[in-house]
RNA sequence: GGGGCGGUAGUUAAGUUGGUUAUAACGCCGGCCUGUCACGCCGGAGGCCGCGGGUUCGAGUCCCGUCCGCCCCGCCA
């Protein structure tokens, strides 16, 4: 039995009171954040999710209440009964007279709470860190103690965050006409893409299910089986290494509509994402996209200019492009670009997909980059597999100097690569070459690096910073070097452009299609496509693949054998809600927006999984676990 | 699979070319304190220096291995 839970029950939560409500009888409940002894007056700071109250223990106003609270200490959980008293003007033995003690950084500031009556609820062991909106704490001590890092504020606050999100989306899809359909986790392991999780079966020894890595093939057959439209907030299984905007068990708003083109897609999409931020922000988005649309630019040129396919466009540092000049010079004399232009030229390479290039990035002259810190960006560079970083300092001639390319590059090529980049004097040229994806690569995130370090990206936010963008038209193949033949870029249910249909047998590698990224500041937020439903286009795309009818059947079966019968014109997209809602609450870490995270080794450190299982139930399982090797 | 960074009291860190008893702050425990709010003052306890091996008269420090955490490449829509 207790009074406090069973007859006072709560009246507010520490975040509510105010100076309206001096006088007030209340009943509050909470953990002790922190006690203040004064020898005969106590104050305790009352925490709960609504935030904090200054409670005090006065042996004057209750003996016994100021008793037991001489025991409290941290983490304690207590019921308080008092009344809402003023904290400005209360009398100092020390000053001699009545004094103000407001505190003007809590809500609750104005106000205390004159403590009658005390329960403790339970007390805590003392916690392994202070539980304040600000710690440095190592993560690893965190994540093992979760429940007490999920108390502090600013993880109640994200989790709250993360609520108004999903409500938001679950609403806005609801009223768009979606029907949320629940797909299954446990389905069949089909090859290719991500890893899955197995789950081995008892019922069926030597048979594993796959945990879905999407709900991919059942959102399709939901079109199929007439739907129209459905959403599902669902979660995701992937066993591949984290990032930190990757996880193992992730959340994704899944959308997929029939009857539609890329632009419904985007239409839904970009009114959903302008829900979610109205709703939990209070950010209108038609203040920076005011005709209710996000920009698009293709994959192509978004290659170009950024190297991948998810670009940052807080600022600016576009990629420069020189292959073509390193060509028309025939490398310019530079040992390294010689053999590059001599490929070309010899026709080994095309110039429309070159499989080596050059690229410099040019950094302007006030960053002032110190020796030591290119030095950094060269071992960073090599961490991502580049041979080296040549880089060039820009005289006021126009000369490069701190060069390795400097004493022998041509005059021509330096005057050709200068006037492409744009230089200034004191910029500092970095040199990428080699094969496209390693120069990509590197120099994609040598772009964001200095973005960060040079403090040329904007802070998040109000000031208006939420660069959305359409990447679109991406190739429907990508040419596979180990295995020398054409693979899906994303999947081989992605519809062709209608123009390029004819080049899927003649020219693969020009074959662009309705695949589309929904990127937001650097993160790629969704992404998905236009599927392609009709059988004949449907096997053209298998022959060039490499797939036989066969190999297809059993792979893909059930959907293909659905496409045959009536499949509807179709598409989605999947919204990343843990991205979504790392870059709302402007976190720095998937980790700081999942309640209960992994860490990059996949391990909960709090519950301890993954964890052995007994000899008896592998055995259950006819499973045997063999040592390495 | 590869590259980088880290692991020293409950927490965060310092620890010199290897050299007496491994420091500090916060937290914790005890005492005092009626206006604090990161309360203050006095006193105290608290260590497998991640783990294992090696070099050495001597290792937190040097070497080898290993485990754990973080960032990145590969991988991954």
């Amino acid at each position: 039995m207790s009074r406090f839970i069973d007859e006072l029950k709560r009246t507010h939560d520490c975040g509510a009171l105010r100076a309206a409500d001096l006088g007030r009888e209340v009943t509050l409940f909470g953990w002790v954040h922190n006690r203040r002894d004064h020898g005969s007056i106590v104050f305790v700071d009352l925490r709960d999710r609504g935030g904090l109250t200054q409670v005090v223990f006065d042996p004057e106003v209750s003996a016994e209440a100021h008793r037991v609270a001489d025991a409290l200490r941290s983490e304690w959980v207590i019921g308080v009964r008092g009344r809402v008293r003023s904290r400005g003007e209360q009398f100092s033995k020390k000053e001699g007279r009545t004094v103000s003690a407001a505190n003007p950084k809590l809500a609750t500031g104005e106000i205390e709470v004159e403590a009658f009556e005390l329960e403790v609820f339970n007390k805590s062991e003392t916690p392994p860190f202070l539980l304040d909106d600000e710690i440095d704490t190592r993560e690893e001590v965190r994540l093992e103690y979760r429940f007490l890092d999920l108390r502090r504020a600013p993880l109640q606050r994200t989790m709250r965050l993360r609520h108004e999100a999903n409500r938001a989306a679950r609403n806005f899809l609801s009223d768009a006409g979606c029907v949320e359909i629940e797909t299954p986790f446990l389905v069949k392991y089909t090859p290719g893409g991500a890893r899955n999780f197995l789950v081995p079966v008892r019922q069926q020894p030597g048979k594993f299910y796959a945990l879905a890595e999407s709900p991919q093939l059942f959102k399709q057959l939901s079109m199929i089986a007439g739907f129209d439209k459905y959403f599902q907030i669902v979660r995701c299984f992937r066993d591949e290494d984290s990032r930190v905007d990757r996880h193992p068990e992730f959340t994704q708003i899944d959308i997929e509509l029939s009857f539609v083109n890329q632009d419904d897609v985007f239409n839904l999409v970009e009114g959903l994402i302008f829900a979610i931020w109205k709703a939990v922000l209070g950010v209108d988005l038609k203040q920076l996209y005011p005709d209710g649309h996000f920009p698009r630019m293709r994959f192509s040129d978004s290659m170009r200019d950024y190297g991948n396919d998810k670009p940052d466009l807080r600022f600016d540092m576009p990629h420069v492009d020189v292959t073509d000049l390193v060509v028309e010079h025939r490398g310019g004399k530079i040992p390294f670009f010689e053999p590059i232009a001599e490929k070309f030229a010899s026709g080994a390479y095309r110039v429309d997909l070159p499989a080596e290039i050059v690229k410099v990035l040019r950094v302007p002259g006030s960053a002032n980059l110190s020796r030591a810190d290119a030095d950094k960006l060269e071992q960073l560079a090599k961490g991502m597999g580049a041979a080296g970083l040549a880089r060039a300092r820009i005289g006021p001639d126009g000369a490069w100097t701190q060069s390795p390319l400097a004493k022998s590059v041509t005059d021509e090529l330096r005057s050709a690569i200068n006037a492409r980049a744009g230089v200034e004097s004191g910029d500092l040229l970095l040199f990428q070459f080699g094969r496209a994806a390693m120069v990509h690569t590197v120099l994609a995130n040598l772009r964001v690096h200095l973005g960060k370090k040079l403090g040329v990206i904007p802070e998040v936010g109000h000031g208006g910073q939420w660069k959305f963008l359409w990447v679109v038209d991406p190739p429907l193949f990508e040419y596979d070097d180990e295995a020398k033949r054409w693979a899906a870029a994303h999947h081989a249910f992605t519809r062709p452009h209608d123009a390029d249909v004819e080049r899927i047998e003649t020219d693969p590698g020009r074959v662009s299609c309705y695949r589309y990224d929904l990127v937001l500041n650097g993160f790629e937020l969704a992404g998905g496509s236009i599927r392609l439903h009709d059988p004949e286009v449907q096997k053209k795309v298998f022959a060039a693949l490499g797939i036989e009818p066969e190999e297809a059947e059993q792979k893909f079966g059930f959907l293909l054998k659905a496409l045959r019968f009536g499949a509807p014109p179709h598409g989605g997209i999947a919204v990343g809600m843990d991205r979504l809602v790392m870059l709302l609450a402007d976190s720095d870490s998937l980790r700081d927006v999942i309640a209960f995270p992994k860490t990059q080794r996949g391990a909960d450190l709090m519950g301890g999984a993954p964890g052995s299982v007994s000899p008896q139930q592998l055995a259950e399982l006819f499973i045997r676990t063999v040592e390495d090797g």
